[in-house]
DNA sequence: CGGTGTGAAAGTTTTCACAGCG
DNA sequence: CGCTGTGAAAACTTTCACACCG
């Protein structure tokens, strides 16, 4: 326990040594659920049925919280929009996240409509393709310009995410392009490995990985003996609120 | 060293424990630089090379090709063609796996049109929709279907996998009815939690997480004193082809 | 040599278990 | 009470280091 601070309650930074990535991850999925508690009136949540709701102990969830903080009430819980609040101020995502694409194909385009970002204070404000058909055209609402542009659009509108959605043998030079021009985090979706220089963040999505990860575990099941697992019926699932 | 078995360099199955997910999902990004190798014309790789595309360590590498069987050949390396047959056969891509998608909004669209699925022997065989506006449409050559009919075209077109790309508030319904049609895996890339059997495999995808996790590692990093790290340029990446 | 395969050591993450608190 | 926060123990993963091989 911390012996000064006697009264703040928010959001430490990681005051020494750096947080596990699976931390990080399961934080985002503490997070998910509680903003479904919440719209649905859920005020307040103890660790075991967080826990429970996600698949996890009750320790786990207060292990990972006590990463950045203390938050809960003993004897009650946490305070759900407390906790909300809290960990957006972990993930950074209590203020707004304007960020760039690079690559308006299929699953560019799909992107650029896609509901689930704006939740988060995510926007993809501005996207780019090197195919001089696309450019001009506007989707969903986003104007497609040419890549000669990335630098200043990136400067003007302050941004510092982009998303490479590129094929494979044009992400390494999408990447350079943007960190050229200050980009300080990517997420790539082209299925191929980048370099970036120390400093930048990288995240990966590669659809094609998912579901081979898949096809391992149905396969992988069934050379198994498959022991218990007492085959349970498909009905109602856990709606989970407490 | 397994003494029986004197000849025999093919991919045995997990023969006692289980494989670490984390080793499994190094095992998919292996194979995706082997096969980038592969196409370059490179006919063998040590455990070093491998591991320096990747940014592991070559003892890694080794570790993880162990919990499979043994596939090198000491002062060699790997022969690439070799290792590639035995990672699909480890990850079960050496056979097609038919999919079925539901949910054929913008994300589902682009995802029937996804030219990465088919290099590693994924194919969405059938789609359907609840929006009887969107059934019957046909979509990179697929026409959309209505769920009445989702049982028999999995058990007709003998379809394992399933991809869930629907609302939120619909993901738990699809999956049920994804489970009462015998699917064994499921990919969810509605942003919350589903409820499976046990048995039944699933991978989740949330889009809007992949950046949150991509937002927290930038502003953590700000926070931090941010040591050495003497700011590499982003010229010329190792292209790899040793 | 150059490189694999693998026990043993080191490091990391999860679970346990319990003092302390409202 | 019921539940948090957290050291300590257990479990797991990665790295080390080296015998062995062609």
């Amino acid at each position: 326990m911390v012996p000064d601070e006697p009264h703040s309650r928010a959001a430490e930074p990681p005051s020494d040594a750096s947080v596990p990535k699976v931390v990080v991850s399961r934080i985002s999925l503490y997070l998910r659920e509680l903003q479904r508690l919440q719209a649905a009136g859920q005020t307040t949540i103890s660790s075991g049925q967080l826990g429970t709701l996600l698949g996890f102990s009750d320790a786990q969830v207060r292990k990972d919280l006590g990463f950045f903080g203390q938050f809960g009430y003993p004897g009650v819980g946490y305070r759900v929009d407390e906790l909300i609040h809290a960990m957006r101020d972990i993930l950074g995502t209590n203020q707004p996240w304007p960020v760039v694409m690079i690559g308006a194909g299929n699953l560019g385009q799909a992107l650029l409509g896609y509901r689930g970002f704006g939740r988060q204070n995510f926007a993809i404000q501005a996207a780019f393709d090197a195919d001089p058909r696309k450019v001009g055209q506007v989707i969903q609402g986003i104007r497609i310009q040419p890549l000669s542009e990335l630098a200043a659009t990136i400067r003007e509108k302050q941004i510092r995410l982009g998303m490479i959605v590129v094929p494979a043998n044009r992400a390494q030079e999408a990447a350079n392009d943007l960190i050229t021009a200050g980009i300080e985090g990517i997420v790539n979706f082209a299925p191929v490995t980048i370099s970036l220089p120390d400093g930048i963040q990288q995240v990966s999505v590669d659809l094609a990985i998912e579901l081979e990860q898949l096809s391992f575990a149905v396969v992988s099941r069934l050379q198994r003996p498959l022991a218990e697992e007492p085959t349970a019926a498909p009905t109602s699932p856990p709606t989970g609120d407490g």
